[in-house]
Parts: C-alpha cells; sequence; structure tokens
DNA sequence: ATTATCTATAGATCTATAGATAATGC
DNA sequence: ATTATCTATAGATCTATAGATAATGC
C-alpha cells in the first residue's frame, strides 16, 4: 500500500477539470444557458444558484458577478433567448402555402412545426410554462415577441380564406384556436410532461390531426342550410 | 383581491382571531385546504410551510403536528382531493347523449364540462399543472383515477361510431385528444394563465368549437372517395 | 387528563458579498 | 495591470423539533 498524496501539488491528472478561465462573455452565456436548462427542469423557485455555479465548474460567486439577483439572471434568460430558431425559413414556408391556397400544406406545416418545436426545444417550452404558472413576465412577453406575430399571420389567412368562401365562418381566433391546439395539447402532454400518449409516430398523428382540422375548416354544404345571424 | 377557496374553509377566515381551537380532523382540513390554495399558486418549492400556517393562523408546529413534512403535505392533498366534483352527473348525462347517439350534444357537454372545470376548480388544476412541471406522481394518478376512466369512455364512444359509420376513421386516439384539445387550450390559456384570450363568452367559444369539432370528425361525402388502407 | 396550541430554537440551506488569489493581456 | 476566479462567511430564510402552556372534555 502507498500513500497516495492527499493534496496533489501540481495534478498531472486532473480528474475535475481543475481550471476553465472563460472569457467573461463566454462564461454569461455558460452560466445563462446552464440556468435555462435547470430552471426549465425545477421553476425559478425550484433552482438554486449554487446549481447553476456548480454545472458551469465555477463557484457562487461567479455568477453573482454577472448576475447581480437571481430575479436578473431569470430575466436576462428572457432577453436572450431566440425561440425563433428557424422561425424566419418557416414563416417563409408558411407564406408559400398561403399564397398556393394551399391549405392542407398550411396545415401540416402548422403543426410540423409546433411539433418540432416542442421537440427540439422543450427546455424552453418547460420554461414558458413554469413562468406562466409562476406569474413571470416571460411568457407575456415572449407572446408579444414572437408568439402574437405568428397568431397575427394565422388570423390573417383564417379571415382571407374565410372571405374567399373557403373557410367556414365564425370567429377567427376559434378557428386559429383549433387548428393549434390539438399540436400543441399533444405535444405537451409528451414532451412536457413525459405522459405516454399515443403511440405512433408523430408525423402520423400530425397527419390524422390535419385531414380532421381541414375536415372542420372547410365549410359543409349540408350544414349550411341555415346562414348564421352573424354581424358583417 | 385573491382567495378564491376551491374547497370551503371551515373557519371564517379571521386573520387575527386571537383563538380558534379546532378539532384535529378540522385543523387538517383547513391547513389541506390553505396548503391547496397556495401551491397552486406559487408550486412545491414556491411554497412556505410559514405562509401555509400563517393562512390558518396558526403556528408551524401545528402543520408539523398533522403532517409530519411538507412532502407528506404535498402528497396527502392528492389522496384527498376529489376533482370529481359532479362528475358522476356529468358522466350520466354523457351517456344519456351517447345513447341518443347526439354527437353535438355529446361534443356541447364535454366542452361545458371542460370549460366548467378549470373555472370553478382552478386550484387544482394549477396543482395539477406543477406536479406535472415538477415530476410529482400527482397528475399521474390523478389520470389513472379520473382522468383515464373519462378518456376510456370517450375512446368507447368514438370507436362506436367509427363502427356506426358515423363518425371518421382514423386513430380514435387522435380523435379524442382532438375533441378535448380546444376546449383545454383555451381554458388553460385564460384561466390557468390568465391570458386575453378571445373576448367573447365562454358559451360562444364553445358552441363554435362544438360545430366545428361535429364537421371535423362526421365522415366528408366528397373527400372519401379512397378508401383508406386501414387494416380492420 | 387530554390535546391543541404556542414560543423558542436548532440545523440546514440559500442568496449575496468581501477580500484574497491566480491567470491572462499588454 | 487587469480581471476571472476562489474561499469564507454574513445574514436571511426555511424545515422541523422540544418543551411549555392553555383550552377542552370528562
Amino acid at each position: 500500500m502507498n500513500t497516495p498524496p492527499a493534496v496533489p501539488v501540481l495534478a498531472p491528472l486532473a480528474p475535475p477539470a481543475p481550471r476553465a478561465r472563460l472569457s467573461s462573455d463566454d462564461r454569461r452565456r455558460q452560466l445563462l444557458s446552464h440556468a435555462i436548462a435547470l430552471f426549465s427542469k425545477h421553476g425559478f423557485s425550484g433552482t438554486r444558484t449554487k446549481d447553476i455555479a456548480a454545472a458551469c465548474g465555477v463557484s457562487e460567486a461567479i455568477l453573482f458577478r454577472h448576475f447581480a439577483t437571481k430575479e436578473d439572471l431569470y430575466h436576462a434568460i428572457l432577453d436572450t433567448h431566440e425561440a425563433a430558431a428557424g422561425n424566419d425559413e418557416w414563416l417563409a414556408e408558411m407564406q408559400a402555402m398561403a399564397k398556393r391556397r394551399d391549405d392542407l400544406g398550411f396545415i401540416r406545416c402548422l403543426l410540423a412545426q409546433i411539433l418540432k418545436s416542442f421537440r427540439e426545444d422543450t427546455a424552453f417550452h418547460r420554461l414558458m410554462l413554469y413562468a406562466a404558472l409562476e406569474g413571470h413576465s416571460l411568457p407575456g412577453i415572449f407572446h408579444e415577441r414572437m408568439g402574437s406575430q405568428m397568431l397575427e399571420f394565422l388570423r390573417d389567412y383564417v379571415v382571407l380564406r374565410q372571405r374567399e368562401g373557403a373557410f367556414r365562418k365564425g370567429d377567427p381566433d376559434a378557428l386559429v384556436m383549433l387548428l393549434a391546439s390539438p399540436a400543441l395539447q399533444y405535444a405537451t402532454s409528451k414532451h412536457i410532461y413525459g405522459m405516454k400518449t399515443i403511440s405512433r409516430p408523430e408525423k402520423e398523428i400530425a397527419e390524422e390531426f390535419a385531414k380532421l382540422l381541414l375536415a372542420a375548416l372547410h365549410p359543409n354544404k349540408e350544414t349550411s342550410k341555415k346562414t348564421s345571424k352573424r354581424k358583417a
């Protein structure tokens, strides 16, 4: 039996990565990144600053050097996080579908984007849900920033297609919610709550939803006998 | 401007009430009741045992006399809380609709129940969402207890109506999710996240959804020209 | 006599800061 | 020289308990 040095003076073998001095910006980014991961898992009050620092391999003092308070860190996440990853691309695709009046393609594209977003950016959506429940302002701003843009776009298309007689009459906001809700519900159950939902692959589910939604929106010949008393 | 007592408290909610020695059972009930309110507002880790005790006007020691740990209190909420308020009544109504093959009535009844549940038992649903996010077992058990019963019932009706040719073919689980999701999404946005959603009254929204969903489910004459290759 | 309740406090944990230290850039 | 980092710790807060006190039931 030998005696291993309890305190290595200059450890040639560094098991717990001894030094990794990052630039201020890089460290800040790293802190934000791990903070997002932890806040999304445990919520604001369920996350300890100690754990965030530990995830980055630094002391808490470092964290508080970059963010004066835990709240500041939380708000910084909002300002930083761009959930709009590949959003422009998607919006362009949607606009192309709209221009061709390809309703099925339009719906498919919408559903695919929702599912993709929850699948690939689960942490972000968990963060939003926590923030909404905890009453923080993130989801409000999120919806103003990128959500309302998308909602407005959807609404405009629905109104357009209603005017053209291709979509059933009714509150456009209700139609928009109908379009988005099955995918949102499915994605939330599966990716956020980790429920064992429908076992079939996402693509098939989306396709089912798309066909059903199209049927819901297309004016049915028989049920349109009574012109509703809606005001112009 | 808060205090929505989802479960009626026995004590007349008197903050500066000097003495109010309750029986063990009554105090326990009161603690559970206020705990539900607070956990539903702030989540498990966002709620302090001190605040629960204070809401009941007693010291923390009393709380820990009734529940050994904070976790125990949280689990006790699960065992206690019956979200099935007026659930049997509703199920009976649904079965009556089913017997008459009143699809529109069936859907209306479903949507009304979902909206009512979120409107009247907001705290419970917030609790479920928090628990799901925080990874506690409550929502799992909840779904096993009353959720799956309802889901099974819905699924059975969908399958039945598909066999009768009244509902479009396709994955029954997808149809069930389609039926429930707009109301769930709407109710969650409005009652849980407090968003300013569609401004019109709930009843009108529900009616819009019902009509649209019925259209989605009824097999369309024109689009059913190609018999799908689904196995029997 | 029983028991619901309180006061007081232990022990752990959590956010945040002060002051020292060591790696980097010039 | 600058600054990213650490150690150590203050001060607050939070869960939980011990022991004393007072209201109730018999």
